[in-house]
DNA sequence: TGTACATCAGTGAACGCGCGTTCACTGATGTAC
DNA sequence: TGTACATCAGTGAACGCGCGTTCACTGATGTAC
């Protein structure tokens, strides 16, 4: 698995790599139900047969899509994260939100093919599974550092969470969100469902004609999901 | 437009009917991309070029199954809110949220069609805005509703909304969220993405592994919603 | 260093499929007198 | 009530398309001796 030295081995790696652009740049451009193997060749002008040396099937093709497109936006989250290590978790929080919106803006197909509806008669295998946790991955970490530095505000208002809940918490707190009270996954989980809803519903047209400015309604959005959670804003 | 009264004209309403209920069904099995009109018309047992007696076209045919999907959440919706009018602006948001979810839950492909990806090639014509907005204008409703009764509580917490936002808000309040002010419109939008990115992420599976009960999950954040636009909790 | 064989990338033709849409036509239903 | 004509639902064949995938083959690259 090291670095090719071959000829051969060299130039299957650069072959895969333009096959994986170019199939990438068609579903930048048309979606991915749209995207075919022969579209793909003929632009790379190859035989479409050709590109079974590379991929065994469309859906294998679609799968390494999909997981470099988590991997790029989990790439984008983390520079953002790292980018704001210094201002702690209010600044992390704001940093990756916008990442993530910017991403999925500047690449609404593959945001699309991530986050929008499966695509039919596809499934998703486990190789999936990890990258697309990643973005995840950083969000969770920034409420549990903010939590373990103590900068977390415990939570005003409402009734507290059920027993149902308290056992459903646990478990999520043990897979990567220890240290949070039940209330305090909660939140965490909402604000992660919060900031994808956010970013689904202006990406595929549900504020058309009912938010005036995108971007002024996220922005004030965030900061509300942040303290909600318990991040400090002055 | 009256009822049908001509033998002609009752054979197509119903015809009409069949081919969009039979399409409705090929859609909830496979989803949008697979639905064809040879195969609705197989199933039907007529021939393909009769469908274009009906629908001049897939795209139309679309439109429709669309239309009716709205329709049918936002009626969903909208006897969940009526069903709980006594119980005030609680127990609407609860009610109707509820709705929503389990319509969803129910109807997978046809929730796809609505808040997933946008389908390829597909551009929603106006017909579809104004029943798109249908369920959209119940939650509305249950907001200004308190707010009209004097049942929101006003929010304590965070940094009051910026300029930029007040002037959003403005527009947004004149559009169908009067009298809440502009932190009581920010909130009320951020509940109505949040209710739907939660059901959007369940659907889409983006709580495998992550939430192991997806229903006190569900009911514990709507809840905290509800409370988050200051809708008043025991 | 040179030869013999194995590996593998790439080709081009073909298979079989299903799709949306058009068109000329038939026969039944509706309408005007 | 009866006839002549217009309307319209439904048919079946066809057009043209693009797709995923397979297969036998060619020729270049890599490997073992």
């Amino acid at each position: 698995m090291g670095t090719p030295t071959t000829a051969r081995q060299r130039a299957r790696a650069e072959i895969t790599r333009e096959i994986l652009d170019e199939a990438a740049r068609q579903l930048a451009q048309q979606g991915a139900a749209a995207l075919s193997l022969r579209a793909v060749a003929r632009a790379l002008g190859m035989a479409s047969s050709a590109v079974y040396r590379y991929f065994p099937s469309r859906d294998q093709l679609l799968t390494t899509l999909i997981i470099e497109a988590y991997d790029d936006l989990g790439e984008h989250a983390e520079a953002a994260d790292a980018g704001a290590a210094e201002g702690g978790g209010t600044a992390r929080w704001l940093a990756v939100g916008r990442a993530v919106r910017s991403w999925a803006l500047t690449n609404p197909h593959r945001y699309a093919l991530l986050y929008g509806s499966p695509v039919p008669g596809y499934q998703a295998p486990r190789d999936t599974v990890d990258p697309a946790s990643r973005t995840t991955r950083v969000l969770a970490r920034i409420v549990v550092d903010a939590a373990a530095g103590g900068q977390l505000q415990p939570p005003e208002s409402p009734p507290p969470p059920g027993a149902a809940w308290a056992v459903v918490a646990e478990e999520v707190a043990a897979r990567g969100l220890p240290g949070l009270g039940p209330e305090g996954v909660l939140r965490a989980l909402m604000a992660w469902t919060q900031l994808f809803g956010m970013v689904s519903f202006e990406l595929f047209g549900h504020l058309v004609g009912v938010v005036g400015d995108n971007e002024v309604f996220f922005e004030s959005a965030l900061v509300r999901i942040g303290s909600f959670v318990g991040l400090p804003f002055a």
